[in-house]
DNA sequence: TTGTACGCGTTATCAC
DNA sequence: GTGATAACGCGTACAA
């Protein structure tokens, strides 16, 4: 709790001094410096992080936010985790914000990161149009996007290479002789939503294959929605005798409900997901999945934003990271 | 962007009427006042929090911390979601860390919190005798504890009747007809480890059954350990015909031992695990475990830290709730 | 009822 | 080399 002040009081100097030994390798004779550091330590001295964040102008709080949909979802836990370690490298300090899919409970937490003087935000876009995050970009705070991007604004951004990872599970799928290949896709206007629609599409296209539109079906990338939507597209006359799921939740809804209907998987439907589960190995059976490397997304994506903090003119870039199909027994 | 000086400029009144107007109802003549909401509007003021802060005593920051072990624990992310859903019904911003079971990583976030200047934290600290966190208790900061309690400090704490759940879970093996109870324990200085391991002994001299120390083993909460150690226990000269697991990931680890050794569950070895598992329904065998209601654990304990906030006089107050023994396919 | 002025703890710019 | 001192944005005694 001892401040500047008090410091310098201590070690008989001025303030100016004592930030000097602190801050800038400026020129302090070594008696004087001695002398303040002793007082540092005597004192148990830490600067105030609140006091130096309403100095200065920006860029040094050491502090970022994270505004994710779900900590309870795995694949964001684990971006948490890699912006988080990648944070704690570098001393900086994490704002964590759950938006849960909504539109306005994000709004609210660019408020407050902004109100903190935040040096700058991580988070995947509520969809490709999201208002509220342009609006934040035109304070100048640089924002990170991960897992999904933005249609207008460019900043940068790591993804996963959906489109390659749906076309892999798609041609999977088809070589294991499926014909009849149900999608069960997030909120259309999300870009990961967009991109793994389209693998679907062009992996049918591409084996000669026709598209069902009854097939598609879209959901809001949460369990009940996988549960609902595959029990939809069994109901059909003539349903799906494979399922590509597009997230981990919906993935989890949608065998929920192949178990309640005493369906075999694979036998009876072959299911791929996308986003890797946590002891996958251990559930039954074991999903085939398109496995993201959501570890290294948030890692990249913090140190993307470090970057850009240090050197703010720096053109927008995109890492775009490669999925990686898992075959395990569903399929 | 715009502060008080601005907005008062544009009202043409002082910055104190201004901010009369935000905060207090003092006696603001209604033309003022809506001159003053006007400008408000038009500049889109917000005020910032940072100033805010290093203006005010303590206790209006409306920033909290929570210090947890791994985020990617769901055990954790539970509690953590507990957290942040009542936070932000009460506008409070969470600053996330994870300690990684760490008492270095722990003391360096807690150093954190305090030159972030958060009106309170929330942990569950490393073991009973958290020198960190007895430190930290110091500075008048408001610690609520989860989970876990400290022996000396008495800060407030919401817990779960660990001796309690045991005590079930061993009952309930017993019940089976199992002798040979294997226990899988975390550190030993935490006090869920202690009053797990009590109810443990308790239950075993409540039904005349024999103390074998070598069934024994304590690891360290995390998934490598509960495969190391029931591997230890399996290779006994007479191993157990159950084992009792007190967390989650030890279970996972357990189960995934139990599993390369082709040993059926719970026909060859039973399983009793503490902590509920995402899914584990749909895990092989559904496992049973003894249920900690863990988003209440934190939901009640943010709202005990707001309750010391506005009132830090109040008394300590422990909360304690109850697991609850979900018998699924492993026993 | 409203305005002036101070202090919270820093950093940075000046003088000396 | 070192020391005053001015910001940063806010809340609040105190004066008007």
């Amino acid at each position: 709790m001892a401040s500047l002040q008090e410091v310098a009081r201590r070690a008989k100097v001025s303030i100016a001094t004592v930030s000097r030994v602190l801050n800038r390798s400026d020129k302090v004779v070594p008696e004087t410096r001695a002398a303040v550091e002793q007082a540092l330590r005597e004192l148990d001295y830490r600067p105030s992080r609140v006091a130096r964040r309403l100095r200065m102008n920006s860029g040094r709080a050491h502090l970022v936010g994270l505004i994710i949909p779900d900590i309870q979802n795995p694949f964001y836990a684990e971006i948490a985790r890699g912006v988080e370690d990648a944070a704690y490298a570098a001393e900086y300090a994490l704002l964590l914000c759950n938006s849960d899919e909504s539109i306005d409970k994000e709004r609210f937490y660019l408020g407050v990161m902004r109100d903190e003087s935040v040096d700058g935000i991580v988070l995947p876009p509520f969809d490709e149009t999201d208002a509220a995050v342009a609006e934040f970009a035109k304070t100048g705070i640089p924002i990170v996007c991960v897992d999904r991007s933005l249609a207008q604004e460019k900043t940068d951004l790591v993804e996963v290479d959906n489109y390659r990872g749906a076309r892999e599970a798609m041609a999977h799928l088809i070589a294991k002789g499926h014909k009849q290949i149900g999608l069960i896709e997030g909120r259309s206007h999300v870009s990961t939503s967009r991109e793994r629609r389209r693998g679907y599409l062009d992996a049918l296209a591409g084996h000669g294959l026709p598209v069902r539109k009854e097939l598609m079906r879209a959901g809001d990338f949460k369990q009940e929605s996988g549960r609902v939507l595959a029990n939809e597209l069994l109901d059909l006359r003539k349903p799906p005798t494979a399922l590509f799921v597009c997230n981990n939740l919906m993935t989890v809804g949608a065998l929920a409900a192949l178990h309640q209907r005493d369906l075999r998987v694979p036998r009876d439907v072959a299911v791929v997901g996308f986003d890797d589960l946590p002891w996958a190995e251990a559930l039954d059976p074991p999903p085939t999945v398109v496995r993201q490397p959501a570890y290294d997304v948030g890692r990249q994506a913090m140190e993307l934003l470090l970057k850009r903090i240090t050197e703010p003119g720096r053109p927008p870039v995109t890492v775009r990271l490669l999925p990686e199909l898992v075959v395990r027994r569903s399929t």
